[in-house]
DNA sequence: CATAATTTTGAAAATGAATTTCAATTTCTT
DNA sequence: AAGAAATTGAAATTCATTTTCAAAATTATG
């Protein structure tokens, strides 16, 4: 499956995750939906409304953050907040869950994700007697480059 | 060493911090740093505001925020940020860092330490070349309580 | 001790991201 | 094609957080 076909995936999946909620698609949403499945990282709502305003100066920032609420909603994309309090949204192209880098110079968000660590913290969790329906876990610091 | 003792170290530590910034020690921060250093758990600004203002109705809101930043720059509290994008304090009377497990249905949040996972997160960072400064690590979920 | 210099206080205003409102428009259904 | 229902987007609202500013308190200095 290469990645073209995993987009025209996940926008069939909106397509149904829209009829099943009564909602209505449109030229916007589609325009919205697109761009968003192709963009990479971490944007917020109000960067990506800049982003899509370049081509499309008819689209509103109202209309750009509810379509990126609607896409968290149905699963395509993660909320998430990091030290800055700002919250970004994140395409979930076929991505599995994964934690964050954040270098504090340089602003970089990188991902990573190792099994170990999660497996271990089930388990605490456990032992704790507490079961985990999600986590967060961000580390703050220097990247590779930054540290030099 | 016991809690007593522990509590006047902590306030003779910030008022040498008091001092080295040139800040001057006034009667509602006295107040202040003394309630908030027998508080327990963790608690937002306006939640600590309220309550110092039942004994104190003459400490308006805006010292108690400035005070509980002012405990936060200088090491004995940490400000936190969970799910719910509310700024929360937590006194540091001596506690090492330690991570949080929050419950989705009953809010309450507790804390827990594992130095294997610590290191783990340190291992990990370092193959990656990132150098971590400090971390969050929550879990969210049902706490014991909770999910009978 | 007094007075000058500086900081603090606290009510009110400002900020800014997130969210809601509402009239006009668009989409879907029949 | 017309009615019903949802969407759009500019503007307004919300709400926690932060800043402003004049009056008061604290500390340093003569």
């Amino acid at each position: 499956m290469n990645r073209q076909e995993s987009i025209s995936d996940k926008k069939e999946h909106l397509k149904s995750f829209i009829k099943t909620k009564g909602l209505k698609s449109t030229r916007q949403r589609d325009i919205i939906v697109t761009e968003f499945l192709k963009t990479e990282g971490h944007v917020t709502a109000e960067e990506f409304y800049r982003k899509i305003n370049r081509r499309h100066k008819n689209i509103g920032f109202t209309t750009v953050y509810r379509t990126l609420k609607l896409l968290a909603e149905s699963g395509l994309a993660a909320e998430q907040v990091f030290a800055d309090n700002l919250t970004r949204y994140e395409s979930l192209l076929g991505e599995e869950h994964h934690d964050h880098l954040i270098c504090q110079k340089c602003g970089s968000i990188t991902e990573f994700k190792d099994n170990k660590l999660e497996n271990m913290q089930v388990k605490i969790a456990d032992e704790l007697g507490f079961q985990i329906l999600n986590h967060k876990m961000e580390f703050y610091g220097y990247c590779s480059n930054c540290r030099k």
